[in-house]
DNA sequence: TCGTGCCTTTACCAAATGGTAAAATTTAAT
DNA sequence: ATTAAATTTTACCATTTGGTAAAGGCACGA
């Protein structure tokens, strides 16, 4: 049914992709790029090594895979974000949607995270190709909220990097966040109505 | 005129030992601790590796000496917070001052970025001994400054949590910055007055 | 059941890497 | 200048790591 080449992925291949991508997922957030090791990956995913080499071409080509992978996924909040809606309830419904994702998704936040630091190597052209134009396209939608007199004039583009910011800092510094709050009831209430607070003080006209 | 042992470090040590955390730093920040190698630290230092491993015990040796080096470095703005000055003035200058140095010590906050992100394996008794009683010292001021109705009720630690994440966003997130913002004039302008605008709005009573 | 092609394992390898031993060289006090 | 200590280099080494070759096992349609 599918273009080109019919049906290649047999059941057995589906299921070992997924877990060496879910494998390696795990011991590349937690440890960057170089750390990680293929055995390590191997190990995590129940393969020998020479198995998951014959699954991909190499450690970048896992890498790369589970960037690209999971970029749509980390960038549903923001697509989500309507020009239908109100734009105070739209922001601040994106600050929560992209904090739970911190919360639920942390190993994405960090793998993302690692790449970054090390000056994005591996995903530069994923993000000028993909990240960019959504980026530049709700940065046009928040303008024009502002221009509406729907919103206080204020710079889109730090915006969206503060609330970025704000957000991963709890899954991408959460060793440093653990440390520094104790043993926690439900650290995750208290930051998301510091966040609601803060941005809705930012966003009143 | 020290303590204990007299006079230990002679001239040339001293030069040395500065080369090499230099140079660590350097590539330490750019490609995290087990990124990095000895025989780039020694390159960049202009040393031989046998040479550097005079100096220090070991890879960790030198990772671990940084981190400890710069941390009072990086905690000067936190600590220059003041109970004699007016609460908004000191918080708001404190978020220029902790963006300055995101400015100027990028290789600073991404060495230390990157620690944290590997669940902090190295500094985790150097947060818990430093960081914590002056995160718990701040916190409690801010939270004095509330009780005496000179700053809205907010949460101290996680605003302390958003000066922290958005300011060091523009250091350790710089490529992706760059790749969404294209080349600019002043990026550091726009970033100092969208932030200060935030926290003014935030911490208006 | 037979065989073809997909999958997995065993046995490796070359390069990189953290680290060491010890000889050679330089520095500095006398 | 002499000498003892500090510094630097040369020549290694063991381990780790990404990756490969090739043989063996397995599934599944005919």
């Amino acid at each position: 049914m599918p273009d080109g080449a019919p049906k290649k992925t047999s059941r057995i291949q589906k299921r070992n992709r997924r877990l060496i991508l879910e494998a390696a997922l795990d011991v590349f957030s937690r440890h960057g790029y170089r750390g990680a090791t293929l055995d390590q990956i191997a190990a995590e995913a129940g393969l020998s090594k020479p198995n998951i080499l014959y699954y991909f071409d190499g450690k970048e080509d896992i890498h790369v895979t589970l960037l690209s992978r999971l970029m749509d996924t980390w960038l549903d909040p923001l697509v989500a974000m309507s020009p239908q809606g109100e734009p105070v309830a739209e922001i601040l419904s994106y600050v929560q949607r992209k904090l739970n994702m911190a919360r639920d998704l942390p190993r994405e936040s960090r793998l993302f995270a690692n790449e970054i630091l090390q000056g994005a190597p591996r995903i530069a052209p994923e993000l000028t190709g993909h990240l960019k134009p959504l980026f530049d396209e709700k940065c046009a939608l928040i303008a024009e909220w502002i221009a509406q007199g729907r919103l206080p004039s204020l710079d889109p583009q730090h915006l969206i990097f503060s609330i970025w910011s704000t957000t991963q800092h709890y899954a991408d510094f959460e060793s440093q966040v653990r440390i520094l709050m104790g043993p926690e009831e439900d650290p995750h209430a208290r930051a998301s109505a510091h966040l609601r607070r803060m941005f809705e003080a930012m966003l009143r006209v």
